[in-house]
DNA sequence: CTGAAAGCGCTTACAG
DNA sequence: CTGAAAGCGCTTACAG
């Protein structure tokens, strides 16, 4: 078995106090340097680590963050949206870089998430993550913020909810993807996903989708708005209930690419081609994106650069200064399904 | 701002001792059930949480386990394989069924990762994933099981590893996909992907490919395997080293979905038609492979399954148990990119 | 530049 | 069933 050494042992090694050997790992410049590099010396020999809960507990600090995940609890057990999964990726080497760890932990809307992992020094701060209903997630929101605790999280800018927000610019992902459908001489539109305040991302993608037909001079329709929540499944039976519906249309924006698959599984099961009778676009540009029959057109959200800023904000957080929220460009990436010549 | 509650000002309200309250908060049966709930309601009025670095120094224990991943130092920044952010998912899920944080952190294999967490009390215990060169690797493995740290490892059984791992059964996956493509009357096969000691796991998958063709009689031409990593740009240099060889062949086996998308993407630019032409079989069953065209025929690894094994296997090394290697039947899963009709 | 000492907030043997 | 006290392994103000 191994047991551990402690600053006492280096200590006793090198002939000094122990409280040397902390400023001496800690490569304070009060440490005469050969002292210092006797010290380290011996630390690395010896396999020496600095215990984080004891360093922690003194410094009150943690240096590490905690990423909550949201899920759709209606989601399968197994499958992660894509798009959180590559944020996830992100948002890990972006704390890395930043020389801190990590927490990773799911949590369901319901949950007794706020509060447990700040307070209990775990962590310095919260990274929050995940689609979902917004209504019971304002008020612990709210909670968050009056209990001090710091936290950034990736989402729709709402006045109503407390707390700074790093998002892309869900409007103009909509505009743009609704004007580049028009282009291509489309003019039934229809929009599968949730509109509403409970799902602010994909309304704002709604509401710019909204204004491309306006500037069109196309009127909108609300009836041609299908809920969804951002799953394969639901997508297919969104576009099941506009099937169903008798409407007429030629173009499909969906609010996420998992829709849009679950879309053009179901119109491609009903004998329809694409992007001859149906141009379909999507929104987060997964990976699977690229992949699809025809390839679809979506929007694409750095990631890369939405992790390092999430990170970057909640460490400024942290440090007490202010921090406004962040809205980041969006990229429309034309592929066939939209009926694009590539 | 806020101010953290202490056990202690619990206890001044309470009007018990402190130690009392860290029993009551703990759940003793040794604190009287009235004195207890009395406890616990001011806990919860006061918002209080058990400082965890505190906690965790006194226990000698962080209730927090460490996934590490590795990631191949030749993979894109930004693209992680989806197979092992699966992995990731399902970890962490059953991380939190356990009761454990986990702390995620992206490696380096030349990182000097052994030891780093374990030893500094930050985690009780590692887990290990990625692919990669295993030259480098073994050695600190050796390393961390000299250590006494606890860590168990994704990947193929190899008894010049130390420490105890779990994978799936890359042989039977190997067997299976080409004995399906046997089936489909294939003759002359190729195989994409690494098949030496440094990545163990692919050369499995080889082994077994190589037995169901010496099953059928054919003869095993080494010539045919060539190189490749877990990237799909890899896989497309890969086929191109297979075509510029002027060999043959109507049936490619590739030692991941990632390999074969690659594979499949430049067969199809040399105007190549899958599965008429070529039949090409992949393995891990990532979402992308049914989104292929043609779908990707594959090998599933049952990553729920993986990550709950790799956490309570974990766990039970923590608490002293002995534990033992654990192979994990594959299932072959049948698309059309392997000439089957579906 | 160095050391003795206090203290971070808990848990848990020990005594009653 | 409860309390006083020691101690987990550090960091850092204080004194020299």
């Amino acid at each position: 078995m191994r047991d551990k050494a402690t600053s006492f042992d280096i200590a006793h090694r090198a002939g000094v106090s122990q409280s040397t050997v902390s400023r001496a790992l800690r490569d304070s410049p009060l440490v005469n340097k050969e002292t210092r590099d006797k010290i380290q010396a011996i630390a690395t020999e010896l396999n020496y680590k600095v215990d984080k809960n004891a360093s922690n507990l003194r410094r009150q600090h943690s240096l590490t963050l905690a990423l909550l995940l949201f899920e759709d609890p209606t989601s399968d057990d197994s499958l992660i949206n894509p798009f959180f999964l590559s944020m996830l990726g992100s948002i890990t080497k972006a704390s890395t870089k930043a020389g801190y760890d990590l927490l990773v932990s799911f949590q369901n809307l319901n949950d007794d998430w706020h509060a447990e992992y700040e307070d209990s020094n775990k962590a310095d701060g919260l990274i929050l993550l995940g689609y979902g209903d917004y209504t019971d997630y304002r008020d612990k929101l709210t909670k968050l913020e009056e209990q001090g605790t710091h936290f950034v999280r990736w989402g729709a800018h709402d006045i109503d909810h407390a707390g700074v927000s790093i998002g892309c610019n869900n409007m103009q992902g909509g505009f743009d993807v609704t004007q580049h459908m028009l282009n291509m001489q489309r003019r039934q539109f229809a929009f599968i996903g949730e509109a509403g305040s409970q799902a602010p991302e994909f309304k704002e993608r709604y509401l710019g989708h909204c204004q491309a037909l306006k500037d069109a001079g196309l009127q909108v329709n609300n009836a041609m708005q299908f809920d969804a929540i951002s799953t394969e499944q639901s997508g297919y039976q969104g576009v099941q209930r506009l099937l169903d519906s008798g409407n007429k249309f030629d173009a499909l924006f969906c609010a996420s690419d998992l829709i849009a698959l679950g879309a053009l599984r179901c119109l491609q099961e009903k004998g329809l081609s694409i992007p001859e009778d149906v141009a379909i676009a999507g929104f987060d540009n997964i990976p699977i994106s690229s992949f699809a029959n025809p390839a679809l057109t979506t929007v694409h959200q750095n990631t890369k650069l939405a992790g390092e800023i999430l990170v970057d904000s909640l460490l400024r957080l942290i440090s007490g200064e202010e921090v406004s929220h962040y809205l980041m460009p969006v990229d429309l990436v034309v592929r066939r399904s939209s009926g694009a010549q590539t």
